[in-house]
RNA sequence: GGGAGAGUUCCCGAGUGGCCAAAGGGGGCAGACUGUAAAUCUGUUGCGUUUCGCUUCGGUGGUUCGAAUCCACCCUCUCCCA
């Protein structure tokens, strides 16, 4: 299932090996919350931008088109046209992000859907019965994320529901993965650990979750309100305690700087929705640091967003026409700024696992980790 | 030639004696965004020595303690009648 090819110091270099394909870690999952890039890109462009693996979400998917419908279509891969490896989210984050009137018990939570507010029962068996309708490569463990900080004792109380609820995970996956009717019989359950800003938690429950031999390990909760350097501290103190031969999958995060300094600490998966946000909002990654190209200074500039990319948008549009299509709001501006968004993050992990592959992953973090930060 | 109406800040447009440097949109400028309720949200948009001062609501003059707001004349535009 997992390999580990490479070491260099923590960062490790590897292959996910799945019925849908292989993934060469470290990598970034491109996130299709709805089936499809936000911004207009499909499957196909998918692979343009060296996209390996696809994201998209538990809960939006049963809400519409419904995970019933996507199963009768034959599951998430043929509906979407991408047929390499997908992770499904288990809608956990929903919970946390989207629902105000929630009501968190032992068996389940109770909330209201974004769209038309009726009330939605989500529960760990229900989270994996969608997962496997989806047919998806990887499922994720059914969470309760808290925000950062919550109180320490609130936060306890929620690892050790995660922790529970982690394996009636494992147990309705193992029954459904046996059905006769499943789509992908040889679906992945991932646990998320979780424990907050609290470093004993988030061992006590690294190591709980680890013996259940699923097939990778999240870590969920961070970026969710603490400092950076808050993140990258519990990192460091749960890594260790995570299985060597499983993938390691920072949820949500980041910024190509988070990534980089995640990578340095041993992980090895990530997904993120600021490629794309940030590009359907003008916010462009470069080699050079972060351009917003909606910028007056942009207005009669010949040159490509970034003249170190070999995207398809780089090698043939100019800035000031990039930003001439988002100052107008045309859809190919954000179709073109998202391209470029997600081409670099693709490539960025394309170039940590080559720095990997040569040994020169501690030069390439010297080199990188704080300048692609720099606002240009 | 006669009658009616209108001119407000970059644009549209509200305001009809003081609480008006002037609502609200749009546009402009900038910022935020981390398992996507996000093509969204926030700030700012006359000038300056900035808890205050100056200039500004077509123009000129006037009334008033005080005028974008009232009066007179002028200019421009729109519509109707000849």
């Amino acid at each position: 299932m997992f390999e580990v090819i490479k070491k260099e110091g923590n960062a490790r270099r590897g292959v996910i090996n799945t019925v849908h394909g292989t993934v060469q870690t470290p990598a970034f999952m491109n996130v299709a919350t709805c089936g499809a890039i936000k911004g207009a890109l499909s499957a196909f462009d998918l692979k343009k931008v060296k996209c390996q693996i696809m994201l998209s979400n538990t809960y939006h998917l049963h809400l519409r088109p419904g995970d019933e419908n996507v199963k009768a279509l034959g599951g998430l891969h043929k509906f979407t046209k991408w047929s390499g490896p997908i992770l499904t989210d288990s809608g956990g984050f929903q919970v946390f992000s989207l629902a105000r009137l929630r009501n968190i018990t032992e068996e389940g939570v109770i909330f209201n859907s974004h769209i038309d507010g009726h009330k939605i029962f989500m529960s760990p068996e229900a989270s994996m019965r969608i997962q496997s309708n989806l047919g998806s490569t990887i499922a994720m463990a059914f969470d309760e994320c808290v925000e950062n900080p919550s109180p320490y004792d609130y936060t306890k109380k929620s690892a050790c529901l995660t922790a529970r609820w982690l394996k009636r995970c494992k147990a309705e996956m193992e029954r459904l993965n046996s059905l006769e009717t499943t789509i992908n019989k040889k679906q992945m359950l991932f646990g998320i650990n979780q424990g907050g800003i609290y470093k004993d938690l988030r061992i006590e429950h690294m190591k709980e979750i680890a013996e259940l031999d699923l097939s990778g390990y999240a870590i969920g909760g961070l970026a969710v309100g603490e400092e950076t350097e808050v993140m990258y501290e519990i990192i460091d103190e749960v890594v260790p305690y995570m299985p060597c031969d499983k993938p390691r999958y920072l949820m949500g995060v980041g910024t190509p700087a988070n990534i980089i300094e995640a990578v340095h600490r041993g992980v090895d998966m990530f997904d993120c929705v600021m490629p794309s946000r940030n590009a359907r909002h003008g916010h462009l990654f470069t080699w050079s640091g972060i351009r917003n190209i909606m910028n007056a200074k942009y207005m009669i500039d010949e040159s490509p967003i970034d003249e170190k990319c070999d995207c398809p948008v780089c090698q043939n549009f100019s800035r000031a026409y990039v930003r001439h299509l988002m100052k107008a709001g045309e859809m190919l501006g954000m179709r073109l700024c998202v391209t470029h968004n997600l081409y670099f993050y693709n490539t960025l992990l394309e170039k940590i696992r080559d720095a990997l592959d040569s040994k020169t992953f501690e030069s390439f973090y010297k080199q990188y980790r704080h300048q692609l930060s720099v606002r240009i």
